[in-house]
DNA sequence: AGTATTTTGGCATACTATGCCAACGTGAGG
DNA sequence: CCTCACGTTGGCATAGTATGCCAAAATACT
């Protein structure tokens, strides 16, 4: 993981969709080393994947919630059915251990406060060994960016 | 946005390099207007662009944290200076306006705890107008997903 | 300095995107 | 029921892009 490799994530977490030929002429590099490095990165791990960045709310998905979690208990039995079914639902894009008061934060997608409701209640909390829910609604984005810092 | 225009988000939201012409298949169209429609979701601004998923910890970026912050005041001053300077610190990539007790949750990616202490005092404080931080570490991931649910 | 190993760049081939045009389907008005 | 207008589709020719292979260059190790 050199310079190069670095400048590659960068360029490529900016546009995941530039040319290889692009990539290379921003790197300073030939296109066959460059188109290398980019398929090792991806084997090593580095580079998870490529993904459409979507407008959320030009879909008809109003609601973005942030989701803050505790269990009940701590046994296996109930951290893996929770982390199995959050992992399920499609409304949880994202779901991250935490330190501190809470031990999950999930990032909930939605199309409507009845439909936040609905999840919450016929969904979440059915999974069972839920201690509390305290919900965060994201009501506007002012910044959204796919680059990691630089050193 | 007919069904067939939400079929081509989620694929290129699973596969943000997929071919046009297996993404054709996959939606059961030819490449010709399935190419039209993914360029006239990129008009429209549904799809705001396409992003490399990069793993953070191999990057050395070792540290996520969220921390919600409320300002000392809510004047236009503050909130566009913060606003303003929020958007520029590469270690945020997320700013979203929330809800409730807090008025901001960021997203903070830096390579270890030293770093982050040293961004919130000698950056984030720095700013001015800040009344509280509050910070919490995610130290693991149980899900990560850039595909919307579906209807 | 010399050798082993890795990385690079050029090239030929196969694949992919893209603009153009004709054909198809759909819906509204006569 | 017909027909016209509009939007959408699919095929095709062209231009652009990726990718595997090989020799050359650079780098690291003794």
């Amino acid at each position: 993981m050199d310079d190069k490799d670095r400048q590659i994530i960068r360029a490529l977490q900016r546009d995941g969709r530039i040319s290889n030929q692009d990539l290379a002429a921003q790197v300073s590099l030939s296109p066959s080393p460059c188109l290398r490095r980019v398929r090792n990165l991806e084997k090593a791990g580095v580079i998870r994947g490529y993904a459409a960045r979507v407008d959320a709310r030009a879909c008809g998905l109003a609601i973005t919630a942030f989701v803050r979690i505790r269990l009940e208990r701590h046994d296996e039995t109930t951290v893996q059915t929770f982390e199995r079914e959050v992992g399920r639902m499609q409304e949880v894009t994202e779901c991250h251990v935490m330190t501190g008061q809470t031990d999950y934060q999930l990032r909930v997608v939605v199309a409507s406060l009845d439909a936040y409701e609905a999840f919450i209640r016929a969904r979440l909390q059915r999974i069972g060994g839920i201690g509390s829910i305290d919900t965060s609604f994201a009501y506007g984005i002012v910044k959204d960016s796919p680059v990691f810092p630089a050193e």
